[in-house]
DNA sequence: CTCTTCTCGGATATTCAATGTCCGAGTTAT
DNA sequence: ATAACTCGGACATTGAATATCCGAGAAGAG
């Protein structure tokens, strides 16, 4: 079992947008995290389709939150990215071979089936416990109290303010 | 997120093997299942590497359950053939790029993995809870009673008991 | 005791999905 | 009106899961 790659870099994109005031553009998220700007971008139009994230295009434009952090979950984001099917699938193995079950008695799925997707439910369920704004916290606290901070300092430097007197010229 | 169609014969095998006296060769198990021979052996041979099931080799040869079915855990089973890899997989982002965190501050998983970890780990709990023999018992009831019956007189048709008096020839 | 038959075990091709990449459509500020 | 920058979907490539084969070994029959 394996989770795609696009799942991580699509939790770390949400909090990271959580703490900016204006949108992003997909190629500085990229930047930002030292992953290959097209990928990413593949997970953000998954994001967006799944309305979590918002597109604004031309030159100002980006990704931002549709919602506040708070009221975006883990299981949100992982549904947007990797889809709704189930881990495991049930190929009706019951009804195969020389004792193959009568179809009238499979109206439910098959008790293998039942337990597999118990356990997934129980996965849904403690992601669901998870918000975005929860992360956020968190991560801040593993730094010390710095990361959120050195981020919107970062922002502000990439993204010059519309307000912004005498604006630093970008480094390069 | 995608669980290999391996686990599913597997915990099939297990409850079927739980029904019979004898070792069950891959071949019959296959044929009782509906499944490809060669790649139902491949699963076989990882049940028997964890020790879940023990081969004879020979002519009366064949798979066999070392344990009790009510010793066995759905996920034995699970880790047995899909792994002990997490699903998640932290690529330390936070690391990376222009705000690299402090290796320094990196000694416990980041926030994100922490809770992709707590969620499998939830996961793996329900599965622990819910034996083979747990798993026979439904399948049991499912049928109306029929299916471990059927399953067992399927079993003395295919090996002949060794003191099977006037044995029925093969049909073929 | 020898031989035959049946079994498992690991090494080997093939298919499919996830990964990584590109170029065109659309929008905003100048 | 122009031009620059953005996102969005369509296109190769890699890797793993899937499917298969043949050889080693053991048990029983003769």
């Amino acid at each position: 079992m394996r989770l795609s790659s696009g799942v991580e870099w699509g939790l770390h994109c949400c909090v990271t947008l959580s703490q900016s005031q204006h949108p992003v553009p997909a190629s500085r998220l990229a930047e930002l995290h030292g992953v290959p700007q097209p990928y990413l971008a593949k997970q953000l139009q998954a994001l967006s389709r799944a309305n979590l994230v918002a597109s604004t295009q031309g030159q100002a434009g980006g990704y931002e939150l549709t919602r506040p952090a708070s009221q975006i979950t883990a299981l949100d984001v992982v549904v947007a990215i990797d889809g709704t099917e189930p881990a495991f699938r049930c190929t009706e193995i019951r009804q195969r071979g020389p004792l193959a079950a009568d179809p009238e008695r499979c109206l439910l799925p098959c008790a293998i089936a039942r337990a597999m997707a118990t356990a997934e439910q129980a996965w849904r369920s403690a992601l669901a416990e998870i918000t975005v704004a929860d992360l956020a916290e968190q991560v801040d606290a593993d730094s010390g109290g710095t990361a959120l901070e050195r981020l919107q300092r970062w922002f502000s430097a990439t993204t010059p303010s519309p307000a912004s007197p005498s604006g630093p010229r970008g480094s390069r």
